[in-house]
DNA sequence: TAGATTGTTAATCGATTAACAATC
DNA sequence: TAGATTGTTAATCGATTAACAATC
C-alpha cells in the first residue's frame, strides 16, 4: 500500500475537480449496493477517457486491483481522504448583501460539512445580530475573530470594489482558501487558493453562445 | 474592417470566458476616461500574456491600431456584441426550494442586461402566485411557456435527482443555454450550452487545498 | 521617419489519450 | 490458466507563449 505517499508531480486543478466529481458517482454506486467498479465504468459516467480516471487516481496512489477495477467503498473512503473531508470545515462569510443573506440561508453548505461559523458585514444595523445560528461581526474583525476560532475557509460576498481589501484581511487571519463571489480578479499569495465563482462571466458566455445558436438557425 | 467576418478556427470557451474579463476591464478603463489599451496593459491586470490577449480578440477580428493598441469605448462596443449583450436575455428559472427562492430575490441577474421572465416549480403551494414580478408555474407548462414566450435562456435550481426531467423539457422548449445549480452532469445535445455552478465540487476542491496547506505547515 | 504595437506564424508547454507490460 | 483491468510510459492533441514582419 502506497496509498499515504506523496504526490510525485505537480497535480493539475482539473484533476482534483474531477476527483470530487469521482467521489459523487462512487456514492452513488454505494448507494445501489454495487461493490466494484473499473475506470471505464467512471469514464462512461461522464464521457470521459478511462486512461484519465485511472490517472487522476494515480496521482495519490494505487487504490486499485489489477483485472477487477476499485473497491467502491474503499476508493470512496479514500477520495475523501484526500480532498480533506474526514472533517468538518468552519467557513467564515464575508458580506451580508443581497447574495450574502442567500448564502448564509442556503442549507448546501451544511449539507456538504462546511458550517458558516461566522458572517462578516460593515453595516452597525446587522452587525451583533445572529441569523440562524450564526453570529455576525463588524468586518474591521475579520483577523482577531478567525485567528481565534482557526478559521481556514472564507466566502467572499461584498461589492467588487471591497472584495480585495477584504481578502487582504482574510488573507492576515490566516485563511488559505477562499470562495469569491465578487465579480473580480482577487490577488493573494500563493499559499492561497481561491475558487471565483463569477456569475457574471458565466451569463456572458452562455449569452454568447445563445447569440451564436440564434444567427446559425 | 474585417471585424464582422466568421471565426476561422474552432474558438476554445477559455477564450470566451476571457472576453467578458477583457469587457468588464474595459467598462473600468473607460470609466476612468481612458482613450486607448495595447494588449500588453490588459495583460498585466490580470497576470495574463499579451499575445493571448491578442489572439482572442484575433478570433473575432481586427479591433487594434498598431503602434496605439485598441480604442476603449471601440472595443468595448465589439465586445458587447460578440457575446451577445445588446440585448435583454429573459431567463427561465427552474426550483423554488432554498436556492432558487434565492436566486430569484437575487439582483445580479437583472443587473446584468439578464430579465427573469419566469419561474417554474412543482408544488402546488407555489405555482400561481407571483414573486417579485416574477410569475411562477407548473413545471409540466416549460414547453408551451418557454416556446411562446421565446425564452432561450435557463437556470436550473432543482434536486440533482429532477435534473435530467427538467433539462429534457428545457430543451424540448428550444432552450439552448443553461445555468445549472444542481449538483449533476448533465447530458445535452450538442447546440445547448451548460454552464455548470457546482458549490459542493468547488468546496470540496476548496478543502484539498486546505488540508493540503495544512499538512505542509 | 523612429518607436510602438498589432496580427499571425512557429515553438513550447501541459494535459489528454493510446498502448501495453504487469498482475489480479 | 485465461480474461480483465490496472498503473505507467509514450504519442497526440490543444492551448499558451515567443517571435517577428506588417504597419500605424
Amino acid at each position: 500500500m502506497k496509498s499515504q505517499r506523496l504526490a510525485r508531480h505537480r497535480i493539475p486543478e482539473r484533476a482534483i475537480t474531477r476527483l470530487s466529481i469521482y467521489l459523487r458517482c462512487l456514492e452513488e454506486l454505494l448507494a445501489d449496493g454495487t461493490l466494484a467498479v473499473s475506470s471505464q465504468q467512471l469514464a462512461n459516467r461522464f464521457g470521459l477517457n478511462s486512461a484519465q480516471v485511472r490517472k487522476d487516481l494515480a496521482y495519490f496512489g494505487q487504490f486499485g486491483v489489477r483485472g477487477l477495477g476499485y473497491y467502491t467503498g474503499e476508493l470512496k473512503g479514500n477520495l475523501e481522504r484526500i480532498l480533506g473531508l474526514t472533517q468538518q470545515w468552519e467557513v467564515a462569510l464575508v458580506g451580508l448583501g443581497n447574495l450574502g443573506s442567500a448564502l448564509l440561508n442556503y442549507r448546501g453548505f451544511q449539507q456538504r460539512g462546511f458550517r458558516l461559523a461566522a458572517a462578516f458585514d460593515n453595516d452597525a444595523g446587522k452587525v451583533g445580530m445572529r441569523i440562524g445560528r450564526v453570529p455576525v461581526f463588524d468586518v474591521e474583525r475579520i483577523v482577531p475573530i478567525l485567528k481565534r476560532r482557526r478559521i481556514k475557509m472564507a466566502v467572499i460576498a461584498v461589492p467588487a470594489a471591497a472584495a480585495q481589501a477584504v481578502t487582504d484581511q482574510l488573507v492576515a487571519a490566516g485563511v488559505n482558501a477562499i470562495l469569491n463571489f465578487a465579480p473580480t480578479q482577487l490577488s493573494v499569495p500563493k499559499r492561497v487558493k481561491v475558487q471565483n465563482v463569477d456569475l457574471s462571466v458565466m451569463l456572458k458566455t452562455l449569452s454568447f453562445y445563445t447569440t451564436r445558436s440564434a444567427r446559425a438557425s
